[in-house]
DNA sequence: GAATAATCTTAAGGTGTCTTAAGAAAGGAA
DNA sequence: TTCCTTTCTTAAGACACCTTAAGATTATTC
């Protein structure tokens, strides 16, 4: 399937667009193609875009003091990608965004999307909605993150995730629960 | 100050509101006060509505399968505290919500809320704007909660809401960090 | 298909945080 | 004021997870 007849499906679960609003919202969308490794937001940039994966898998990370790296979030097709909070404060941003498949996603600049947001009510809507799920969402992971032991962690994203698992190195996924590479690998040998 | 004209100053402080538009706002939202240590949502119930504080400190907590409790979330003036999860899902609460000083909130009905969102477009875009924010700073606090020490931890709540660690009991504050009260006091008394 | 890079595993020793148990201090109710 | 409840502290021993370092696999590139 096309990426812009993938992200008018995905908005067309939550709310209702007329032919006319969807040609509006899909022009104002334009694609971009990533390599493998290919970085699409750098640490320092301010982030001036929505991103909707149409294809592939990206990360979110960010590197601490150390130079080590955390991964914060990863997609794939049907998500959205950013650092979300150098996109809304217009700060540079703290995280790198980078693919870890041959990738496409559609872009739309903030300025199209406040149009947006003025002129279509329901993409105001969908992002409201969008929003409320990923904070809910978050808040999971985050209790997760404080009150569960490494092992459970894993186990839940490999049952949640299985996907992603799949297609991401092992120590990534170990950076996303907050372990070590060395603690998970352990850990995976005792599962078994 | 009046609870309605917090609301209506808080909502004003994200979007425009016309005098008409304001009085079908307030006039959909009911105002509860709650005595210390009562319970606005049990475990069990499904939430639907949202809430508003205008007076008064509660938090969110849960109990796990060892009868622990985990404080999800603080909230004092001028916040919203739900189990989101919840009123999002009609699905019965996982979260306790209950006041930690005698309290006021205001409270409107989902059905309401709907209502005003088709009615009144700067309703909906308060809460996109609303959900934005929660979601960047849930996301900062997962991040510490995953990657700092237990001390900076403390620190930077600290810093950051000095106002609730007063409020608060000390062991409450030490649970919405992930850390047992005991490791909260000994690393307090480090601190000095 | 060889060479190099990326990823995963193993293991020993260390540290941060928890558990348990008890007592001390502070707060609220009568 | 006094009593009872709630909250905070102290300390010893335990354990989950980390660090470091090295070698073993598996992918990628030319």
């Amino acid at each position: 399937m096309e990426p812009k007849e993938k992200l008018l499906e995905h908005l067309r679960e939550s709310v209702v667009l007329t032919t006319s609003e969807a040609t509006v919202v899909l022009d104002s969308f334009k694609e971009r193609k990533l390599k493998k490794k290919e970085i699409l937001l750098f640490t320092g940039d301010v982030s001036s875009h929505m991103q909707f994966i149409s294809d592939g898998c990206l990360r979110a990370y960010y590197m601490d003091e150390e130079a080590k790296e955390h991964v914060v979030q990863f997609g794939v097709e049907g998500w959205w990608v950013n650092d979300l909070y150098s996109y809304l404060t217009q700060t540079p941003a703290k995280q790198f965004v980078q693919a870890l498949e041959p990738t496409i996603v559609l872009q739309i600049h903030r300025d199209a999307l406040q149009g947006l947001y003025d002129e279509i009510p329901a993409m105001e809507r969908f992002f409201r909605l969008k929003f409320e799920k990923a904070y809910v969402s978050l808040q999971d992971r985050t209790i997760n993150a404080m009150s569960k032991s490494a092992e459970e962690r894993y186990l839940e994203f490999r049952s949640k995730y299985r996907d992603i698992e799949q297609r991401v190195p092992q120590y990534m996924v170990a950076s996303y629960l907050g372990m070590t590479p060395e603690f998970l690998s352990a850990l995976r040998k005792n599962l078994k």
